[in-house]
RNA sequence: CGGGGUGUAGCUCAGUAUGGUUAGAGUACUUGGUUUGGGACCAAGGGGCCGAAGGUUCGAGUCCUUUCACCCCGACCA
């Protein structure tokens, strides 16, 4: 391509609302352009992105033995009912209806459509397993698009769907779609991790995120500093600590506390570490048609894990509750403790069990209980795994300590089940002849967030630095001067060859001074720029490799064997 | 969905408190010239329904009402 010819508008100029590196970049570079609220062109160089993406998911997919398949985007609401997902999906599912008066929405991802397709089509173990995916534009009416690429309401996601006829054959698939992630992006040059994940709205067992690591992510990771586990914080699990604070020494006792209403003031009243307190957070747990107040109960030094208190109650959603509410069931905010708690249903961090020297609420008004063993009540109350790790805590897995990471989640897998086939009534016949719904995988990766992705994690103050892989361009040919007729004559040369070697390449043959040139190719992040200037009286070219940013001089003779050689 | 903000040239934004020639700047674009290793300089140009609708007024970018869009913080986010 000549860039005299292409199609790429770059700006100095940032859009007022761009903050992340992707969004500014991609938007200076003549990437993409914003068209509404989440909604964005592609323009030439981002399309050339996306299929090289594109490409090497679909090459990964088909030495996986997953078979493409493209389903419509506009699916009727019907589906959606008899999944129950219309509901639950809410707001985002964009409804519309047609000149018939029918109801459809946009896909926002296609567990329905393609359990749709393949029930009633696939009836016999024989011919299970099955994998079949598409990369398509999806649409989720986000309340707040943002970020660019990376959250927008009109996306590009693969998204793969695998019917078993076992869960052991589930697992084979899951381990195998894993791998073949990895695959795609390792050959991306992403640096990422796999981390165990909360299955969300989605429902299903397993489930794992792969996390493009970069400071912008929008998800915390909990990683071990020795082995390989990593987990989104919501799933994040640890051991038990290794070195306990000196256990406070007390009877059980009912003591006058006043105005001791935080751990902080808890903790410095009686001069015990947090860790020897124990916390109450009061929420409001929402259900399909009631609500209801529960207590949850941590240790001081630990806080809530709200996707943790979703699953230990099976709640739709948890929101916060006012004193005011609280006082109306009797129960007095700042001295709220599980001992005899009859006032609200409750539910105990499970390393509180059979705790020790504890000092928690009394119930009462300016009194803690001290000395408490909650082991008295390890029989009787709800344990769940409620508390959010911390960073320094221990490894689940091994003797490890545990950091966080900001993680941009680009892939999501998980084990489905019967969640989607069993409501749908998509079955299958047995070696027995026995009806037996399918037993599912889901497999997610965000084409278009991988675009951001890969920025986010490669770039500088001058701009994007694309991976080989993902390069829209791999050369960029950068004629210094035009009106020099030997750097032309070089420049269009070495244009010719690159493109019979099948190198996609740019020639840079605008009227323009180095210096806008220059700063044009940092923008746009070619992973090589070849300078044809001042040098080329001594015989000499410079390639300048974007990554790097280092120059490199070399003779203009071996320039085309030393960029073959390079790339 | 709650709270806040902004809509004026392709883009970034002045101008709006106090209504009054022909609505501005920078940048981008066109033409000519000078320049030619880090987004150059000089000159001349083209480009606007001042988000939309209604109203007040002799007169509205500016005041009032309605509406739409976009953005920010939060909630939400397979």
């Amino acid at each position: 391509m000549r860039r005299s010819r292409a199609f790429i508008p770059t700006s100095k100029e940032v859009p007022n609302d761009a903050t992340l590196p992707s969004h500014i970049f991609l938007s200076r570079a003549g990437f993409i352009s914003q068209v509404g609220a989440g909604l964005y062109n592609y323009m030439p160089l981002a399309k050339k992105v996306i299929k090289k993406i594109e490409h090497i998911i679909n090459e990964e997919m088909q030495n996986a033995g997953a078979q493409e398949v493209e389903l419509s985007f506009v699916t009727p609401a019907d589906l959606w009912a008899e999944s129950a997902r219309i509901e639950k999906f809410g707001k985002e599912l964009l409804r519309f209806r047609d000149r018939k008066e029918n109801l459809f929405v946009l896909g926002p991802t296609h567990e329905e459509m393609m359990v749709n397709l393949v029930r009633n089509r696939v009836n016999s173990y024989k011919n299970l397993p099955l994998n079949l995916y598409q990369i398509k534009t999806k649409f989720r009416d986000e309340a707040r698009p943002r970020f660019g690429l990376m959250r927008g309401r009109e996306f590009i996601m693969k998204d793969g769907y695998s019917f078993h006829s076992s869960y052991k054959d589930l697992d084979r698939e899951f381990d195998a779609m894993e791998a073949a992630y990895k695959k795609i992006l390792t050959r991306l040059g992403l640096d990422f991790r796999v981390v165990e994940a909360d299955s969300g709205a989605i429902g299903g067992s397993g489930s794992k995120e792969l996390m493009v690591l970069a400071d912008s992510g929008e998800d915390t990771i909990a990683v071990c500093s020795k082995c390989e586990y990593g987990a989104n914080i919501e799933a994040a699990k640890r051991s038990k600590r290794g070195t306990i604070p000196e256990a406070p020494e007390a009877e059980f006792n009912k003591f006058l506390t006043p105005d001791t209403k935080t751990i902080d003031d808890l903790a410095q009243f009686f001069k015990v570490d947090p860790y020897y307190t124990v916390k109450c957070v009061a929420k409001r747990v929402i259900y399909e048609d009631v609500s209801e107040i529960v207590l949850f109960f941590v240790r001081g030094c630990d806080n809530l894990q709200e996707a943790k208190a979703i699953n230990a109650t099976e709640a739709l959603d948890i929101v916060d509750v006012t004193e005011e509410e609280l006082a109306e069931i009797g129960l007095v905010p700042g001295f709220i403790g599980p001992l005899d708690q009859d006032k609200a249903k409750h539910v105990i961090d499970s390393d509180l069990k059979n705790a020790a020297n504890m000092i928690c609420g009394a119930n009462e008004k300016e009194y803690h209980f001290v000395g408490v063993d909650l082991g008295v009540i390890s029989e009787v109350a709800y344990f769940a795994d409620i508390a959010e790790v911390n960073e320094g805590d221990i490894c689940p897995h091994c003797d490890g300590t545990l950091s966080f990471t900001k993680g941009i989640e680009v892939g999501h897998i998980f084990k489905l089940g019967t969640v989607y086939s069993e409501p749908l009534k998509a079955e299958f016949l047995d070696e027995n002849g026995k009806a037996q719904p399918f037993i599912m995988g889901t497999y997610g990766m965000g084409v278009s967030r991988l675009v951001a992705a890969v920025i986010e994690q490669h770039h500088d103050e001058n701009g994007c630095k694309w991976t080989k892989a993902t390069a829209p361009y791999m050369v960029n040919i950068m004629v210094s001067n035009v009106k020099d007729e030997a750097q032309v004559a070089l420049g269009e040369e070495l244009y010719a060859k690159l493109q019979d070697a099948n190198v996609e390449v740019m020639l840079d043959d605008r009227k323009e001074r180095f210096g806008f040139k220059m700063k044009d190719a940092e923008l746009i992040g070619f992973p090589y720029t070849v300078i044809i200037g001042k040098e080329l009286a001594g015989g000499n070219v410079e390639i300048y490799e974007r990554m790097s940013t280092q120059k490199t001089e070399v003779p203009a003779d071996a320039v085309y064997e030393k960029l073959m050689e390079m790339m």
